[in-house]
DNA sequence: GCCGTTTTCGGCCCGACTGTTTTCAGTCG
């Protein structure tokens, strides 16, 4: 079993736990050992060998155990038990926004209510509303949750369709019959929730063979809904990937229709029979005479166009349009927004700047949560002076990265910062944002944002909407509004990196820009783990048509200061 | 369940809002 998945199975044995009534803190310890998996940068197996699990803060004798069994079987004696004593459905619940432990079990109790479909009955039949501390209008709530649940339980989130995508499309490659495997549709657009998980396999035989061969493979649980190309398949309890085959000479088609997005296809095939071509079957024709097609540049140049990026095919707009110059990974020199054991992460100052060193970058601005974040460990007076301390000593001792002083201000109710002016002062830079009384009004929360922009020590807006995708919408703000203050004033906004959040929204960059906002690329990694969280981060800001010149991230540490001081000058 | 020590038990994450009550339990970040 690996790290995510066992990290998967602590946070389940929690939620059990807590339905079952056990002390609190002995599900937060399961929690806790759950996200201290998360932060494992090696395999798991790796760190029970080494001892450094065992080592690890969080991680006692019990918790330990559970852990080695699931790595060395897959399966946990413990979890069997719970999953036996605990309804399933109960679990499912805890994700409905408003339903807690303590009123599912009361459902259950009270009502017998195992099911999410028995939920809904008892909230629509008034059965529900009429229980002790329940209402007509949590019965309402309770409905919307649900609803809200069954669409995002049709959707992936970017993170999990890509990595479902890889070890499948892994597992396929190595098929004698397949040379290469290509994820398509919107794991490839990178968009970041996805419906429909696809590939496209180059292989040397006819698809219908491949599919039969695939078939008898014992961890294909199912081949369905096959037509002359593609199949859906199965494997285990995944959700179903569609795979579509092609030959070599047509990659270059088949690979540009599986990723889309429909209104880039429609816009493309319209291009495409203005010019006397053919694009609707799974190879470009000219007339009677076939083109082959084996990489999608040779298709673009074909019809006359230049390639488009997949990030970039959306609308069908960017059909002709030159490519604008998108940013890559390599061109960021600095890294923002992370959290270390100070607050809510599980590393140190070191530890995260020495990753983000060895994994290129010049410098580094540690976040923390401020004060106000009581329930995350903000940090309080003294917590700072000696972190700024810990910083000054690493930064003497020249270890290739430079790291700077920055925290994660609470926004608070009436849009003051989270320190008096004299505490921030004394940042390198700011980031701050909303944790708190998310259902003010859009006038209310937007006058909110307007006056943290106003206070010449913001550098950065963070996570400027607060939805946490599938979970949570956003709450109510004017962001054009944010746009052009924060343009004139200089301050910058984040793309939230974390795949949850990916705030901003790819779709308002171009907004944003044009609003003269610079952008800053924030990881919010609570581990060295979540400095991967960057990669989704570039891609959200390609998908905005955004390139070097635009993301503060890019500048060197020099320049970055210089951006935070103009301000308070 | 884990941690830390002035070790083998006591403390651990807390403050504010919401919908329900009519004083507060439950939820959330």
């Amino acid at each position: 079993m690996d790290n995510t998945a066992v990290a998967d199975t602590l946070d389940r044995i929690a939620a059990y736990l807590d339905l079952k009534g056990e002390n609190t803190f002995r599900v937060r310890a399961w929690r806790n050992a759950a996200r201290t998996v998360e932060g494992f940068t090696v395999p798991l197996a790796t760190a029970i060998a080494d001892g450094s699990l065992e080592q690890a803060k969080g991680i006692g004798p019990a918790i330990l155990q559970v852990i080695v069994e699931l790595v060395e079987t897959g399966r946990s004696e413990m979890f069997e038990t719970l999953r036996e004593e605990v309804p399933s459905g109960l679990v499912e619940m805890m994700a409905i926004s408003g339903l807690g432990v303590a009123k599912i079990r009361q459902l259950h109790t009270a009502l017998g209510i195992e099911t999410l479909p028995e939920l809904e009955e008892a909230a629509r039949d008034g059965r529900l509303a009429a229980l002790p501390r329940f209402g007509a209008r949590t019965a309402e709530a309770i409905l919307k949750g649900i609803a809200f649940l069954r669409q995002s339980s049709q959707l992936h989130l970017a993170h999990h369709a890509r990595d479902e995508l890889n070890e499948i499309a892994a597992a396929l490659a190595a098929h004698p019959h397949i040379s290469a495997v290509y994820p398509a549709g919107e794991v490839r657009r990178r968009t970041e929730v996805v419906r429909d998980l696809t590939l496209v396999a180059v292989a040397d035989i006819p698809p219908a063979e491949l599919f039969r061969m695939l078939g008898d493979l014992p961890s294909v649980n199912e081949v369905t809904g096959t037509d002359e190309r593609r199949a859906t398949l199965r494997f285990g309890s995944r959700p179903p990937v569609q795979l579509i085959v092609t030959p070599p000479q047509n990659l270059g088609a088949v690979l540009v229709q599986a990723t889309g997005s429909a209104e880039h296809l429609e816009r493309l095939t319209s291009h495409a029979t203005e010019r006397g071509f053919n694009l609707a079957g799974a190879a470009l024709w000219q007339g009677s005479r076939f083109v082959p097609t084996p990489d999608e540049a040779t298709l673009y140049q074909a019809l006359g166009l230049p390639w488009v990026p997949p990030e970039l095919r959306e609308t069908g707009e960017e059909i002709g349009r030159p490519v604008p110059p998108l940013l890559e990974r390599s061109h960021l020199r600095g890294f923002l927004h992370c959290h270390t054991s100070y607050s809510d992460g599980t590393n140190t100052v070191a530890q995260l700047a020495l990753a983000c060193r060895d994994a290129g970058y010049e410098w580094i601005g540690i976040t923390d949560h401020s004060r106000a974040a009581a329930y995350a460990g903000g940090m309080q007076p003294d917590d700072l002076r000696r972190q700024w301390d810990e910083i000054d000593e690493f930064n003497a001792a020249n270890h290739g990265i430079l790291v700077l002083k920055g925290i994660e201000s609470d926004i608070l109710a009436d849009g003051a910062l989270d320190y008096p002016d004299d505490i921030l002062a004394q940042f390198d830079f700011l980031i701050a944002s909303v944790h708190s009384r998310f259902n003010l009004g859009e006038a209310e929360m937007t006058a909110r944002f307007l006056r943290a922009i106003e206070s010449p020590y913001l550098t950065i807006i963070g996570h400027p909407t607060g939805r946490l995708l599938l979970s949570r919408e956003g709450y109510a703000v004017d962001l054009d509004a944010i746009f052009e203050a924060a343009g004139k004033a200089g301050v910058a906004i984040e793309i939230n990196a974390d795949p949850y959040r990916l705030d901003l929204d790819w779709r308002v960059l171009g907004r944003a820009r044009e609003a003269g906002v610079m952008i800053s690329i924030g990881a919010d990694a609570h581990s060295v783990a979540g400095l991967a969280n960057v990669d989704f981060g570039v891609a959200i800001a390609r998908k905005g048509g955004l390139g070097p010149d635009d993301i503060l991230n890019c500048r060197s540490a020099g320049d970055f200061l210089a951006f935070a001081r103009a301000r308070r000058e």
